[in-house]
DNA sequence: GTCTATATGTGGATAGAC
DNA sequence: GTCTATCCACATATAGAC
């Protein structure tokens, strides 16, 4: 269990040391697959006793959810996107700074966006920073065009979808990220007309059923 | 190491041991993850020692390679989306068909179509089964429209996406997968309008720079 | 606080008897 | 094909030196 210190006396060591596990920890999971990552494996590239780790983290949950929270500040550190006034070029701007970022960042990306390892879920102030990321995405869009959160899911499944693709079929290349100004488009078309054609349109708009 | 017995003799006990086996791994994949499957809990599922499964496979890696080959034959042996002639009609078929098997089915989507086990990559002969799978969506979108590898690409991404996102952020709700209609709206007026604008469009498209 | 040393339980995998 | 015995690597946890 950590001991939190009590506030006001500086722990610059502690922190220095914990980011240096985590750079290591990046490296490691790059190298042997996010799930493949051994406490053991990260010990001896940082020199010291697996056990003392625990000093850092209760858990191997616990590491993942300190590189979690890692990966989103690392994201929300990035530059942000573009805040308009254009719509198209606010919603590219923010799409190529995902692309780019899971394109350089497999791992990462495989972390904050996709349920891949069995039980683990990131602690409420880690998930804090997975919401303040979506809300800088989000935010700029909301105040240019009348977008619902139904076009918002709509543009992230889209957007992760070809990121998706891309990393799980064909790692390192550019197939399906390559066609993100096409899919921009599709998604600019449907915002843009949406206007002309008010909430539930024609009849053809209907649940999935339960197979 | 599996020795191929001699093919004219029948082994149908072995099919059906493998079999067993199967739907016991399928099992426990569900209740602890895809990676959280141990060949010992499978093992006492089965009433036999551990060392047994060697005998069917390889490896653990084998055992995954056989669930992945099974995963395309259950979803092969689903009934064929619709063939035509309405371009929207087939999409949107066909569009159901992976939605409703990955809803009732996540953990096999989740090896069929994400890269989530360190090291694992399915053989040859089971990803056959996985071109056959992609074919048999993808034909009679080509004999119906003039549908290129990147409208192909981009479908994939976006009715891929759309269940991602609703595995990782909602497993077992609607919200995603409810907007598969509008996607395939969208995905219908790509195709539809393509005609109108010949390949390279507008000075807009372009390549994504690296970061 | 952080380390070393150590213990337990659970993995995948192999050897060899039957 | 199936078993027992065994090996090595791993996550986890505790005790105790510094």
């Amino acid at each position: 269990m950590l001991a939190k210190q009590s506030a006001h006396w500086r722990s610059s060591r502690r922190e220095a040391a914990t980011a240096d596990i985590l750079a290591s920890a990046w490296e490691l999971a790059r190298e042997h697959g996010l799930s493949g990552l051994s406490l053991r494996d990260l010990a001896r590239k940082l020199g010291m006793a697996a056990p003392s780790l625990y000093s850092y983290f209760d858990s191997k949950h616990g590491l993942y959810d300190a590189m979690y929270a890692d990966g989103y500040r690392s994201f929300l550190a990035l530059d942000p996107p573009a805040t308009g006034p254009d719509f198209r070029t606010v919603l590219l701007s923010a799409s190529k700074l995902y692309v780019r970022f899971a394109a350089n960042e497999p791992v990462k990306w495989q972390l904050l966006n996709q349920r891949t390892i069995p039980g683990f879920e990131p602690s409420e102030e880690s998930y804090a920073l997975a919401k303040a990321a979506y809300e800088r995405t989000a935010a700029p869009l909301r105040a240019i065009a009348d977008v619902t959160q139904q076009d918002l899911d709509l543009i992230g499944a889209v957007i992760g979808g070809l990121i998706s693709q891309q990393l799980a079929n064909e790692p390192g290349g550019t197939r399906w990220m390559s066609l993100l100004d096409d899919a921009v488009d599709l998604l600019v078309h449907r915002i843009e007309n949406k206007a002309a054609r008010p909430a539930p349109v024609r009849g053809r708009r209907r649940k999935m059923e339960e197979a």
